[in-house]
Formats: C-alpha cells, sequence, structure tokens
RNA sequence: GGCGGGUUGGCGGAGAGGUUACGCAGCGGAUUGCAAAUCCGUGAAGACCGGUUCGAUUCCGGUACCCGCCUCCA
C-alpha cells in the first residue's frame, strides 16, 4: 500500500498517515459562511483539501473515504443581506430571505467549486441542521464543568481544559497579556468563548434550556464532525487563518466532550493567497471572487493549475503572469490528448505512480504537475488524459469536449492548409512570397498556428482560435 | 506588543549537509523563402550577518522585509 506523509500542525512534524479504519478513512474540512460568493482566496483550502481527498480515494478505495464540509448558515452577515433585501421592499419574511441567500450561495459554491474541478464532499451538513446536536453538546459541557450559562450566554470554560493552545503553541497567559479583546462583563475570564448566545425576536433564533437563540461558530464543527464522523477521525483541515482561535476551540470543545478518545489525529492547514504579491482586500482593489476569473475567461482548469503549482503550505500568489503560463500550458495538453490520446484507453488506465508518489510526500502537487508536464510525447497522450483527470484538472466530459474543439478545429484548418500549400508552391516558383505572408496573417490573426516545412504545410489552432474569425478572413 | 509561516537564478518552483533539480523566458547553433514548431548546446541562485561542520542554499542564532493569527475575515 501507498505510504502517506502528511504535516500534522499540532506536532509540527511530516508523518506517516495510518487511519484509524482503512475501511472508513474520515476527513472534516471547514467550509464557507454562505453569504456571498467566494473570493479566491476560499478556493484554496477547497482545492488542497480535494486533492488530498483524490488521494485517500485512490489509496484506499473510493468507498473508504468520507470528507466531511460544512456550510455556515447562520451568521450576522447572512442577516444583514437579508435585512437589506427586506427594506428595498421585498414583502417576503426574513426567515424566508434568509433561507433564499443560503441557498443561492451554496449554489454559486457549487457551481464555481464544481468549475475547478472540485469533488463533492460526501457530506457538507448545515448548520442550521444540526442545532439540537449543538445544543446537546453544549448542555453536556455544562455538565461536565467546562462551560456554564450566564446572562443567557452559554461560555466554553477555556481555564478548565489544559491542553488550549497546544495547537497554536500560544499559552493562555501570553495569549491574555498581548490581547486587545474587551472583556463581555459575563465572562469568568477573558479567554472564555461563547458556545450559545442570545437572539432577538426578529433575528432567527431556536428554543434552548437557556432560552431563545442561536450558537456560537465555533461549536458548529464540533457538532457536525461528530455526528458525522464520531468521537475521533482522521484528519481536520482549513486555512490557516482558522488555527486561532477556532480550530483551538474546536479542540476544546469535543475533547472535553469525549475526553477518552483523540478528536482529529492529523491536522492541516494550508497557508493564505495573495494577489500580484499584496494581501488581497476591497480597499486595495484586488479583490475578486471566482465567478470573476471565470467570467474574465480565465477557466477552471488553469485556475485549478496555478493553484497546484505552489505547494499548500506556502502563501500563494496569484498573479496574471501565472495564469499566462498555466493557460499555455494546458492548451499543450489538450493538444497532445487531441493528436494522440485516446480517452476511452485512458480511462481503463491507473494513475501514474509518479504522482501518487509525489501527492503521497505531503500534497506535493507541484512535483506531480511536473511528472504530469513531462509527458509530452505521443506514446504517453493517453497516460496523459489519465492523470490530468485524477488530479482534477479535468473531468473526462470536459477533456473530451476541449478534445473535441480542437479537433473540429484542425479539421477546419484542412482546406486552408491546403489553400495556404497552393500559393507556396506557386511563389517557390515565382520567388514572390507577397500572398504567401499576407495569407500566413490571416491565419496568424484567427490564432492559427502556421508551420511551412519541407513535408508541408501543417496548421494548428492556437489557445484562443476562433473558427468565426477565420470564416470573416474570406 | 505576543505567536506562527515565508524569503532560492529574469520568472515560477522543488529536493537533498557534499553530486546538473526541473519548467518557462534568454542566448548560441541546426532547420526555414521569412517565420513557427522541433532538436542540440549554454550562462544564471539560494534576503542579510554570524555560528556548528572538513564542507551549508540545506542545521542553529540574530537582522531585514513580506504574510497570517491574536478582532467569529479562508
Amino acid at each position: 500500500m501507498t505510504e502517506i506523509r502528511l504535516s500534522n500542525t499540532k506536532t509540527r512534524r511530516k508523518e506517516v498517515f495510518t487511519p484509524i479504519d482503512p475501511e472508513n478513512v474520515r476527513m472534516y474540512v471547514c467550509g464557507p459562511t454562505v453569504y456571498d460568493r467566494a473570493h479566491i482566496g476560499n478556493a484554496r483550502p477547497v482545492i488542497v483539501f480535494d486533492v488530498l481527498f483524490r488521494l485517500l480515494r485512490h489509496v484506499y478505495g473510493a468507498d473508504h473515504v468520507t470528507y466531511v464540509r460544512n456550510f455556515t448558515d447562520v451568521d450576522d452577515k447572512i442577516n444583514a443581506e437579508a435585512q437589506r433585501r427586506k427594506d428595498a421592499g421585498d414583502p417576503r419574511s426574513l426567515e424566508e430571505l434568509i433561507r433564499e441567500r443560503t441557498d443561492e450561495t451554496i449554489r454559486w459554491y457549487h457551481d464555481d467549486m464544481g468549475a475547478l474541478g472540485n469533488l463533492t464532499p460526501s457530506a457538507e451538513p448545515r448548520a442550521t441542521e444540526y442545532i439540537g446536536q449543538m445544543i446537546a453538546m453544549i448542555a453536556d459541557l455544562i455538565a461536565r464543568g467546562h462551560a456554564y450559562e450566564k446572562e443567557g450566554h452559554v461560555l466554553f470554560r477555556v481555564r478548565s481544559y489544559e491542553g488550549y493552545g497546544k495547537l497554536s503553541g500560544r499559552s493562555v497567559d501570553d495569549m491574555i497579556a498581548g490581547a486587545r479583546v474587551e472583556v463581555a462583563p459575563f465572562k469568568e475570564d477573558p479567554m472564555d468563548f461563547v458556545l450559545w448566545k442570545p437572539s432577538t425576536d426578529d433575528l432567527p433564533g431556536w428554543e434552548s434550556p437557556w432560552g431563545r437563540g442561536r450558537p456560537g461558530w465555533h461549536i458548529e464543527c464540533s457538532a457536525m464532525s461528530h455526528e458525522l464522523l464520531g468521537d475521533s477521525f482522521d484528519i481536520h483541515g482549513g486555512g490557516i487563518d482558522l488555527q486561532f482561535p477556532h480550530h483551538e476551540n474546536e479542540i476544546a470543545q469535543s475533547m472535553c466532550s469525549h475526553p477518552e478518545v483523540e478528536f482529529a489525529r492529523v491536522w492541516m492547514h494550508n497557508e493564505m493567497l495573495q494577489v500580484e504579491g499584496k494581501k488581497m482586500s476591497k480597499s486595495l482593489g484586488n479583490f475578486f471572487t471566482v465567478r470573476d476569473l471565470l467570467d474574465q475567461g480565465v477557466s477552471g482548469e488553469v485556475i485549478r493549475f496555478v493553484y497546484l503549482s505552489t505547494h499548500y503550505s506556502k502563501p500563494m500568489d496569484w498573479t496574471v503572469e501565472k495564469a499566462v503560463a498555466a493557460e499555455a500550458k494546458i492548451h499543450g495538453f489538450i493538444e497532445l490528448v487531441a493528436m494522440y490520446g485516446d480517452l476511452e484507453e485512458a480511462k481503463a488506465l491507473e494513475p501514474e505512480k509518479a504522482v501518487i508518489d509525489a501527492l503521497s510526500d505531503d500534497l506535493n502537487t507541484h512535483a506531480a504537475l511536473e511528472v504530469i508536464s513531462k509527458m509530452t510525447d505521443a506514446g504517453t497522450a493517453s497516460r496523459l488524459a489519465r492523470n490530468l483527470v485524477f488530479i482534477g484538472l479535468f473531468t473526462y466530459e470536459r477533456l473530451a469536449e476541449r478534445v473535441n474543439d480542437y479537433r473540429m478545429g484542425l479539421a477546419l484548418l484542412q482546406s486552408k492548409a491546403v489553400e495556404l500549400q497552393k500559393l507556396r508552391d506557386e511563389a517557390i516558383l515565382s520567388k514572390d512570397f507577397s500572398r504567401v505572408d499576407v495569407f500566413k496573417e490571416m491565419l496568424a490573426r484567427a490564432n492559427v498556428s502556421v508551420q511551412m516545412t519541407k513535408t508541408g504545410v501543417h496548421l494548428r489552432p492556437e489557445m484562443d482560435f476562433d473558427p468565426a474569425k477565420l470564416e470573416a478572413l474570406k
């Protein structure tokens, strides 16, 4: 069996991965708060853990991996957007508007992440569907002395869990010393965090032993992962920004609820994304969503290629230059598959061992792409196709589409090649190449690559080949 | 202020205490009516300052810069 090694944030070491139960390898990744379109930073953990999901499925079998990624659909920003619509005159109830907003955002999320080649996780729980489990967990934490109720709030007693701060390498005392947090009067200790808080009548809320209210953010993940993956599971993932406080709090909640076992065995965090060397922010004007890129014509496979070029544990820079380079590379892949590949044959192949080995070494996606990029001759075309699909740059359907487009373009260029050949033959005799050059120039404008060799004229569609432009040349 | 991560040739980007990473771009050549494509060849690095070592880009310490978290923003 392939040995997978993963960097564990908890131990700060690269470790051999051994699942609790190879028949059911379990992974939880923190998903989005569904208030708006996913921006390009949101896509990074999705792609990173999608590759891990694919690798685990390959090694342990597609039916032996459970991947859970939640949707947080309780949030002030969601409420605010719904309220905005209501204020704008929408006659429906706030509850209906909230539901509409979360539903549409989830739909967008699926569309956008799907366009980037991500598989759908095994389960995508919505927080609002697990309120009962959250209440039960909170009640249990109170019973065990790890939480307390005060003024309608339930707070987690951070000092009651001695392991607090281990994941992020912080001591509670240091944090308080350097903290700039406003201490709510109902907190026993400044570090205590909210498990449950009261809700006003006009905002979403659920009945609980502590009155009508709603859950804190951190308890969602503890409750949902427990419900779907059990007391203990293999891998917990997310962005490095979630390491503290979110993941630290999750560990505290879950470990105090189920102290007899380890909550998540391996913690993995992806580094952040920048844009053209700078932090992405609305104020710098370099903020954009995945949908923005797709609408600009940057294809999902190009975006994914750029993401996979940088190891997940390093900061990644999104640049136009990278996107352009990736596009050329992707075009080369399609060309090779179109010329020499056979997708039916590809489907029967196993992914390349060197690709699996690279990914097994702490998800070295860059090395995997290097292996794939070296498949450049006719004999490797079907293998190339197989591996492109494996790593998620294409589905077979999407690849077939692109390959067919290329082949159709090629067929369309046949008559042009004959024409050019004729002009060239004449020119060789007359020594006057002006008509050949004009024709060549027109082809170039339609994004056709022109090659003239001793064996004849060869025309191939380039990246932005446009058959319509070709017709216009007549 | 506290904690954590990063810094490799023009660009992207790895591994490894000592042997060419690699890709793209560049340059030289072959080829071409001119090109393109292809093939052959080739220069170029390890932020800075110390330390450990026979030897460090790789280990340790410090400095600078960038980024994240500490504020329910991935």
